[in-house]
DNA sequence: CCACGTCTGTTATTTTTTTCACAAAAAGGG
DNA sequence: CCCTTTTTGTGAAAAAAATAACAGACGTGG
């Protein structure tokens, strides 16, 4: 029963939903709420929450608390993430202010940067220390997950040094992807690509719409 | 013959492999080297190609101008694509330097924020405008596309005067699904799930290298 | 110029993901 | 108390995506 990528990520929102936007301090929640919520089906909504093990009930729905304590059980570690980012420029800032403005179950164990101008500095409140520091850091505090926000040419190299320093899992800011060995998770977020799908697909929309119209 | 979000996401990286990194400067390359780049199958990388209409050469691949310029006609509007961004915070920022640095087929025709205090900034060269201007710059450049980098509680209200406005897709940052019409695209770029998501499936990743150690 | 090995193009197969559809549960009204 | 309506839970069907497999093309080396 492995949670499968998309069902994580759909669990993800749900909780956001749930606990900071739209249905936060409702008892409980249909799932076809949730479903026009994320524009998706009922039914996928109530087959997500059967993998989590959330049973609602006929005519109620389901109990907000419950399926929030149910999900965060399964997204997150039991005492939360430990995590080093690595790129202090305005992405590895902008992902740091997201870890700190949602009160999830993550720490910033460090913020690397390789240009000196950058290290000593505070964002976000956290210290940005010089790259020369990222093994050290990650093996002193068993860190299993990392966030590389640099340029394309030095994700690799980062990357190699955090696998080989024990990670395990890193979400990819830069716009190229990683080779990693066995083992290693690696969660893709490629701004490029989602800006030049979002040109392309919003053609193809229309391309869509304008064929319906003719029917 | 309608590419599937999946198949241009692939192109793009593809295309960005043959330009900027990896293959840049080679004459002909394997389907067998893009999919070890990007750690997916030859298979796939021929499916992709053949979707697009290029064709290679037994025993010599694929040429790598030819590719480039297929996928480009694919992915790229004839002139370029021009876009409104709202939101000039981090988030904002990180983007406009995206797009200023990847020299893509896309403009920027106006940068907007709420925040008094931003605007009339330049942020990375552009001038942040006020979000009262927003409907006027999206009808008078015939914006088509949009980027919502806002906190989630504004992003909704964006999306619908950015539709009211014409825009017929949105690359979503903000951490909060949004409801849009039908002939619109949404592209959601959740970097909070997508934070959530690689905590959750390192875990997973190592319980499942946990078990084959045991076969 | 022939045999071999490699790489493409595409069909078939498998796997994964989503949707459909309906029985069972249960609240509410008369 | 029973009937109606709404909503869950889930097997079955469908759709989508990925992978495998292999015929055909084509250099290359002898």
């Amino acid at each position: 029963m492995a949670l499968s990528g998309k069902t994580v990520e759909r669990l993800s929102i749900y909780r956001r939903l749930l606990t900071v936007q739209g249905f936060a301090g409702e008892d409980y929640v249909y799932s076809h709420d949730l479903a026009e919520m994320i524009s998706g089906t009922a039914a996928q909504v109530r087959r997500d929450l059967m993998e989590v093990g959330v049973t609602g009930h006929s005519k109620r729905g389901y109990r907000v608390d419950e399926m929030v304590s149910k999900i965060s059980e399964l997204l997150d570690q039991p005492g939360g993430t430990e995590l080093v980012l690595v790129g202090a420029g305005d992405l590895g800032r902008a992902v740091l202010g997201f870890i700190k403005g949602q009160r999830t179950a993550m720490r910033i164990a460090g913020a690397f940067d390789n240009d000196p101008t950058k290290i000593g500095c505070l964002v976000h409140g956290y210290r940005c220390q010089s790259i020369d520091a990222l093994e050290d850091v990650v093996r002193a505090n068993d860190i299993e997950v990392a966030i590389i926000t640099t340029p394309a040419a030095g994700a690799q190299e980062v990357c190699d040094r955090l696998v080989a320093a024990g990670v395990r899992g890193i979400a990819n800011f830069a716009p190229t992807p990683l080779q990693v060995p066995d083992g290693v998770w690696v969660e893709r977020i490629d701004i490029a690509t989602a800006l030049e799908k979002v040109t392309c697909l919003t053609r193809a929309a229309k391309a869509v719409v304008g064929a319906d119209k003719l029917s």
